[in-house]
DNA sequence: ACGACCTGTCATCTA
DNA sequence: AATAGATGACAGGTC
């Protein structure tokens, strides 16, 4: 029971890792994952291990499937699905998972350990049958989010994963482990004692070449392969299986024993085999967060000796998280996640998620208010990560927040156009956004701002984290003034050295201000206040959802009237577009009407002139033949009439009649009239 | 320098 | 009541 707890857990871990990776939030705690997933199959099931694994897998996949696609903004996709399961998976119980314990341990063992398992791991050892059993199984019967996926991605995952580098995936959606890619993860040792072989960066690194979530779906899945892991690690040969009645009948006992923490001993009269994972999980209970979480952790890792730096990737993801108070490699890692990542669509990007839970753990630590923060942790650090997600790096302005302040719907192009003149321009883009220093450093502020951190920490409110940024218009000193009281507060030793190390070259720094002349005013505030959407899904995304978006927590006054005003602006913008599209449509319409009135004016000149001749014509031929028949004509005594005094007339019926003339003037006027209309 | 044009924004009205 | 859309008016930038 110990072990299947353990390797439970430490699968529960990793499948948190990796849909944090994935952009999808989790906290499912391990009490809740164990009593209610694990717990009645176990009762029922002990010794077959892939049913309880599969059950939860499946449970799980299905959720995630369920909450995939955002209908009319993929991008905010990944958001509203972790809100919701994280409001679904609330509702299963608590104390929540810290995720930070995920972070650390994706950071724990270090790259460079020479385990055997590492080289297979990226060679692609063999699975193991009845894991690989288990893998296809899940993949058959569970798949179908991958169903819009398709076998493509499968395709560049492989060719991914045979290409053997530690690239970054190009878009954790696109990515998708295949089951040749899983492999690799089967031989994991998923153990978080200090003296096990864990690489985890293998993990790290397959979660980066392969998708995320199929990566987590899969862990879980292979929790009886991670049993075999663990079994390996125990020097415990991998032949033997995993689910022998030997082992469990082993584990069982310790299981229940370890199930109450409190009787945890660290060393225990068992076997060795037995021993090693009674204090692994003695120490993953020690360190997660059931106890204190806070101080174990880092302790563990600085113990450990992990070169973190080596844990780092060029995409920077989870690792982000370990090393964010670790100093230059941590800023580092998120000066070229910042660069990277200019534009917020990158949404839920794989390397935020553990960082950004990570401050408001720290300050919680340092305070002494974990435990009592870190049932809200992840309530608010749900919000956070997505806060920071995509943001960019870059930081607060004096101009600009005094701009949001004024900018709730009243024009405030004067002191906008004062930052894009020429004048300004050149001062405020490198206090702005071209120091790396200041992204850097306003990271550190930036985060604590108006997150959850901030309010974490009581030593650290809005207005005094503003004011390190605003009140010193020359970036580097700002940052170096907030991220010494970031260093104070959250006990991380950065020196100015290391700052100096991240300033970037000149040319970077005229990139970087070409960029973000680019940029939209909206888009500057938007940063600046660290709005987690870009201009485009503010502006698009449903009202519904920008309505959720306002309520949340964690959004500032000043963020959600920036959020309204963008959005309005945006909205407007786009009107006024097409007003005067439509305007320009009308215009050119109704020049296109009076060319063809024109046109047909004159087509009617013409035929009626046209017909006016041919009238003149026939009436001068009408008087002709009148003229050449009344002169034929004879009277009763055989005397030729006289053309004046006769005419001829044409009646209704057809008949022509020749009357005289006086006849004709005695004839009712109206006819008359009409008679003489027609001449 | 001036005017035409484009674009963003605001105010206002309407649905 | 809130929102989106439409549109006139204005201002700044560009050519």
């Amino acid at each position: 029971m110990q072990y299947l707890k353990k390797y439970f857990s430490e699968g529960l871990i990793q499948f948190t890792i990796l849909l944090s990776l994935m952009g999808v939030r989790v906290d499912v705690t391990l009490d809740t994952y164990l009593t209610g997933y694990l717990s009645p199959l176990l009762e029922t099931n002990v010794g077959q291990s892939s049913a309880y694994v599969q059950t939860p897998v499946h449970n799980l996949r299905d959720t995630l499937d369920g909450y995939s696609l955002h209908p009319k903004c993929p991008d905010l996709d990944s958001y509203f699905a972790s809100r919701r399961l994280l409001d679904e998976v609330r509702t299963l119980g608590s104390p929540r998972f810290p995720t930070r314990l995920s972070a650390w341990l994706v950071h724990l063992v270090p790259s460079g350990s020479d385990s055997a398992g590492s080289g297979e791991a990226r060679g692609g050892a063999p699975a193991l049958a009845d894991a690989a059993d288990v893998n296809r199984a899940v993949g058959e019967e569970g798949d179908t989010c991958a169903s819009n996926s398709s076998a493509s991605r499968r395709d560049e995952s492989r060719r991914a994963a045979q290409e053997g580098d530690a690239r970054p995936c190009p878009s954790p959606a696109a990515c998708e482990l295949s089951k040749e890619d899983s492999q690799p993860l089967r031989n994991v040792p998923w153990n978080l004692s200090q003296d096990a072989v864990v690489p985890v960066d293998q993990v790290a690194d397959a979660a980066e070449l392969t998708g995320r979530r199929e990566l987590a779906i899969r862990q879980l899945a292979h929790s009886d392969s991670l049993e075999e892991s663990f079994l390996s690690s125990s020097n415990i040969p991998l032949s033997q299986p995993s689910s022998s009645p030997d082992t469990q009948a082993a584990s069982r006992p310790d299981t229940q024993a370890a199930s109450r923490p409190d009787t945890q001993a660290a060393s225990r009269p068992d076997t060795q085999a037995a021993s090693r994972p009674d204090r692994q999980w003695h120490d993953f209970l020690s360190l997660s967060g059931f106890d204190d979480l806070e101080l174990d952790v880092p302790l563990r890792a600085s113990d450990l000796g992990v070169d973190i730096s080596s844990a780092l990737s060029q995409d920077v993801s989870l690792q982000d998280a370990l090393v964010t108070g670790g100093g230059t490699e941590a800023r580092r890692a998120l000066r070229q996640e910042s660069t990277n990542s200019t534009h917020s669509d990158s949404l839920l990007g794989a390397g935020d998620l553990p960082m950004h839970l990570l401050l408001p753990v720290e300050n919680g630590s340092r305070n002494g208010t974990f435990n009592g923060s870190l049932s809200g942790c992840l309530d608010e650090a749900v919000f956070e990560q997505i806060n920071l997600l995509g943001l960019g790096l870059e930081g607060l302005d004096t101009q600009l927040l005094e701009e949001r302040d004024s900018d709730s719907g009243l024009s405030m192009s004067s002191s906008f156009r004062s930052l894009r003149s020429p004048s300004s321009s050149e001062a405020s883009s490198g206090e702005l956004y071209g120091d790396d220093n200041g992204a850097a450093g306003c990271l550190s502020a930036a985060e604590l701002l108006d997150s959850g951190a901030a309010a974490a920490s009581p030593r650290w409110s809005n207005s005094e984290l503003a004011e390190c940024v605003q009140h010193n218009h020359t970036y580097n000193a700002a940052f170096q003034r907030s991220a010494t009281c970031c260093q104070e507060d959250l006990g991380h030793a950065v020196h100015h050295k290391d700052i100096k190390e991240e300033v970037l070259s000149e040319d970077e720094e005229e990139e970087e201000e070409e960029e973000e002349v680019e940029l939209s005013r909206d888009e500057r505030h938007a940063r600046a206040l660290r709005i987690p959407f870009s201009v485009s899904e503010i502006v698009n995304m449903p009202v519904e959802d920008f309505l959720e978006l306002l309520t949340r927590r964690g959004l500032t006054q000043a963020q959600v009237a920036l959020l309204r005003d963008i959005r309005r602006r945006g909205k407007n913008k786009l009107a006024a577009q097409n007003c005067r599209k439509r305007k320009l449509d009308v215009i050119s319409g109704l020049e296109g009407e009076v060319e063809r009135l024109g046109r047909q004016r004159d087509r009617l000149l013409r035929e009626r002139t046209q017909h006016s001749r041919a009238l003149c014509a026939m009436k001068q031929k009408l008087e002709q033949l009148s003229q050449d028949l009344l002169s034929r004509l004879r009277d009763e005594r055989g005397r030729p009439i006289s053309p004046s005094c006769y005419t001829l007339q044409c009646g209704s019926d057809g008949r022509v009649l020749v009357l005289p003339r006086r006849h004709i003037s005695g004839q009712p006027k109206t006819e008359k009239r009409r008679s003489d209309k027609k001449h």
